[in-house]
DNA sequence: CTTTTGATGCCCT
DNA sequence: GGGCATCAAAAGA
């Protein structure tokens, strides 16, 4: 049996045990292997300069979803966490395992690969919008599975596709064939 | 293989 | 009005 995470834990730790986790959404998802932290002393994170309605998710109770629009068309899914209000831990990429049929015909695509791979098509594959905004993670329709062991080997890079904060090397993830972009090691 | 570009919505200044 | 934590197709070399 699986322990609880800590959502309390600071963004960058709990990036970390994120992954190899099971995350799922009425039953379609798979295991996370790409994260990103940001907190609120970081100048690329939402939450830096303080609560607004649109990031307010960020400054409220942790271990919920902070869903937000990503370039007018795709959506990115966080989880709050952290000591203090103003972090979160963006979901990069899965690997997906369950409903791969329903995600295929949500997104359109055959590639398997391309799935989960990437904040916005995981979000298409799992059918995320702002509608599961400030939902709690732990309870349904989400599912959030601690991984069975911790993994063996953890990739660490600097972040991708941000303008500031872009030598933080908060980006965290196994070798997997499904991560948005390889890790230089 | 690499580079370019269009589609698109909302928050912040 | 600018800028953005994106994606994927298309075009060039």
């Amino acid at each position: 049996m699986a322990r609880a995470f800590d959502f309390t834990e600071p963004a960058d730790r709990f990036a970390v045990s994120l992954l190899g986790a099971t995350l799922r959404l009425d039953g379609v998802g798979g295991t996370i292997v790409e994260t990103e932290a940001y907190d609120a002393e970081d100048p690329a994170s939402h939450a830096f300069r303080g609560p607004t309605p649109r990031n307010g998710v960020m400054f409220g109770p942790v271990g919920h979803a902070y869903v937000y629009r990503s370039y007018g068309i795709h959506w990115c899914l966080n989880l709050v966490c952290g000591p203090q209000p103003g972090a979160a831990v963006l979901i990069r990429a899965l690997a997906p395992s369950d409903g791969l049929e329903v995600m295929a015909k949500r997104r359109g695509l055959s590639q398997p690969r391309l799935l989960c791979s990437g904040p916005g098509r995981l979000c298409q594959a799992l059918g995320i919008t702002a509608a599961q905004n400030g939902l709690s993670v732990t309870e349904a329709p989400f599912e959030l599975i601690a991984p069975a062991a911790t993994p063996d080997e953890v990739l660490v890079g600097p972040r991708i596709g941000l303008t500031k904060g872009v030598e933080t090397p908060w980006r965290f993830g196994l070798r997997s064939p499904h991560l948005s972009k390889p890790f230089a090691r």
